[in-house]
DNA sequence: TGTACATCAGTGAACGCGCGTTCACTGATGTAC
DNA sequence: TGTACATCAGTGAACGCGCGTTCACTGATGTAC
């Protein structure tokens, strides 16, 4: 393994930011961060110095916006659950539940498509990330459990939305992380699959 | 990150193989670059020094038997889905077909929340892997196309066995990995879940 | 109005570490003659 | 039966690299007096 193969990265020019205008650094930082997952596709693709470099700074700037590594990463990842709840979210429009349903669907599958290794991320659970970040998955999670409760309500079915909603996001999540690495062989796309989803657990619009 | 506080493993002593015998390393390796992964939790976690540490040997023994990293890499993810696929396929001893998919997703299940980071390892296709890595992981899952045909051709069904394989894999995929990560809080624990891909799914004896 | 000073947004050099990989070497053991 | 030799299963030292982190510093800019 030659590591000087890994992501050679461009050296941005960049100038100060201005006084009173630093923070601008902390989201630089943050989106060269989530850049660098993306390209590498994986969390160990960042790194601190990494980041830095693609922002256009030295090592020695980060410290002033993140404690230290973890904390830059820890970060990272909440901006990644920020980005991904804000696409599902603003695809939910229309006012039919099952219709939001699927268009949360749709969205869930394609930002996980597009940006692979940002979805990844939110999932990967593996290092352990503060109360704050494992709080807005979980507020993530409540907005699919109350968009079932209004399809099932609207069906007239009693079913327990929380327990429906994790079927439809372990079967989403299944499909779009099998996606990435399925052989094309047998794979029949994602959309009939949703399609699958949707009807075999019951969240169609007649019932 | 303090990068000191990474697995200190036990250089464990061992004496030189008898003439004839070289072979025996390898496996060892082996063993020892998939303890790496478990303890990690990650693939990267897995280093030529590091397994040839935890093998009782220098870091160049590694080259009488693997060409380079790359080689010990793509030999190791072999070397879990060989184990993946020894699991699953030993479970399945019922003679009715429905109850030897259940029997395969009990398995699966079990090999993926016992060894949760060697399950990642077999899905992650992040490092490009050889033919032969790749042909392995399809043979698996001919195996689950084959169960689930039988079960189709026992209740008088005729969906496409594939199309259904790949139902049955996505939904479990993703049971196991998001068990993995999940919250206490909302999740109602596998085996409800797996009830539920069956019946949902149509794969239930009677049809 | 002028100037000293605190603040802000960063730099630069150096550290110790683990990594993959190179080149050269060792020392026991079986075998050919 | 003795011995030279090839083979085998490894070692040891060193390399250049990127990493996170430390300590000390810089230089522009706004503000208090």
């Amino acid at each position: 393994m030659r590591t000087s193969t890994l992501v050679n990265v461009k050296a941005v020019t960049r100038e100060r930011n201005p006084r009173g205008q630093g923070e601008r650094l902390r989201a630089d930082l943050l989106r060269a961060a989530v850049a660098l997952i993306a390209e590498t596709g994986s969390i160990d693709g960042l790194t601190l110095r990494g980041a830095a470099k693609r922002a256009g700074v030295s090592p020695m700037a980060v410290y002033n916006h993140f404690a230290d590594k973890d904390a830059l990463v820890a970060a990272t990842v909440q901006h990644c659950w920020t980005k991904f709840q804000t696409a599902v979210g603003d695809a939910a429009v229309d006012e039919d539940p099952s219709t939001r349903l699927r268009q949360m669907g749709e969205a869930y599958v394609r930002f996980a498509t597009e940006q692979p290794a940002e979805y990844a991320v939110l999932f990967s659970g593996a290092p352990v990330l503060p109360d704050q970040v494992v709080g807005i998955g979980m507020s993530a999670f409540d907005d699919l459990v109350a968009v079932v409760r209004d399809v099932l309500a609207a069906n007239g079915e009693d079913r327990d939305p929380t327990f429906v909603a994790v079927q439809v996001h372990t079967w989403v999540h299944g499909i779009v992380t099998l996606a990435a690495c399925a052989p094309q062989e047998h794979w029949p796309g994602t959309e009939p699959l949703l399609d699958e989803v949707m009807t075999r657990l019951g969240l169609t619009p007649a019932g």
